[in-house]
DNA sequence: ACCTGAACACCGTTCAAGT
DNA sequence: ACCTGAACACCGTTCAAGT
């Protein structure tokens, strides 16, 4: 009822300072996620945040697997090619949607919780399905390549969008053109391939392939 | 003849700064990477770089078009799918031999002259194989896709190897046992497997899958 | 043409001091 | 228990000054 509960701050946690930063990297690139920058989304010195996180490793980490948390479950599909499809599609989606995943991932690794628990009930699934263990990891390393490599090429891709074409790279593909004739050729189908069409495809082969090599064994 | 000669010391230039560039990272890691470290490995100031370079990005990008350069072009095996599995294990053992290859492809792009050339050499031997050129986009990214997603998890993986895992980690995993049984049950074997024969066998499955979607379109 | 020293505007992190 | 100000050892980059 006083004027103060307005102005009284949410207690830090090291939830609320992982999502801060998610938040200022979505909006304004992860090189701008500063300590300091951080530390003023929170209306609090830079200083503060250590004592709720360890470091600022540990809050990339928090953000990595924050995403997988993203994603969510496995869901209850009855066919497992089906269950692992959709979980497949729904992390690029994820991936794709945040500019920062991948350099994150690679700087990081993975080793969250949210992460292992994915990763576990996929692991799972597979086994419910038939696949013997090795089977498993083949299938699992796979499938996990092509959603991460999809993302990354999906984020780093020099004919992402003609808005991100800035004038020198532009300049830098027109140099090119008659030295890699192939690549110009198909420069503007590059452009407009969609990259869910593709992906899909992709995953398609991967688990009949996969699928397969289950069943001739 | 003269004294002098010993000391003498070779002209800077942009491709010796990314080879100086390429030593340091192998040596120290991509994080202790400095333009002043650099200098002084030149042995020269670090501003003296800003006279070969544009800034540190185009260094980093030089770094990125070396690692294409070191995979070397397509050889000239008559069997499209032979050729490019062979391309395609090279990348993934230069990319894998660098653990600065993800984060800085990952930060950068690809967009060099070695890069776009290997692309190229690809494309051709796709389209000389008989691919609609839908298709062969679809192939040269889910392979690259591939290679791209396998060298980051072995670069990445928490299981890489009992060095790499330092107590931290350990006694994350530790912690991590019940909540996760069929990641912690699997988890020996995911430590013991073969980065190299998992790859190459969803490559295979991938080039079969692509050459089944030619020949049946 | 190339190199340098000093300077600027930033970093992550530590630590003693405050409440 | 939590927050802060000052400080330390770094960054990338600019620029006027030297040769």
């Amino acid at each position: 009822m006083t004027v103060d509960q307005a102005t009284v701050r949410l207690p830090l946690s090291r939830d609320r300072i992982v999502s801060a930063a998610v938040e200022l990297a979505d909006a304004q690139g992860i090189e701008a996620l500063s300590m300091r920058k951080l530390g003023q989304a929170l209306g609090v010195e830079a200083m503060s945040l250590y004592n709720h996180v360890e470091d600022k490793d540990d809050i990339l980490s928090g953000m990595v697997d924050w995403l997988f948390a993203q994603i969510g479950p496995l869901d209850g599909t009855a066919d497992w090619k089906v269950a692992v499809r959709h979980v497949a599609v729904r992390a690029k989606d994820v991936f794709t949607a945040h500019a920062w995943t991948l350099p994150l991932i690679s700087a990081q690794g993975i080793a969250g919780p949210a992460a292992f628990g994915l990763m576990d009930s996929v692991l799972a699934r597979l086994l419910a399905a038939g696949y013997p263990t090795h089977l498993v990891l083949h299938a699992w390393h796979v499938i996990a390549s092509h959603v991460m490599g999809y993302s990354f090429q999906e984020t780093t891709s020099v004919w992402a969008s003609d808005e991100a074409l800035d004038r020198k790279k532009r300049a830098l593909l027109e140099g090119y053109a008659e030295r890699f004739p192939h690549v110009s050729a198909l420069a503007e189908e590059l452009m407009a391939c969609s990259f869910v069409e593709e992906f899909e495809f992709g995953l398609d082969i991967i688990l009949s392939g996969i699928e397969a090599a289950r069943d001739t064994t």
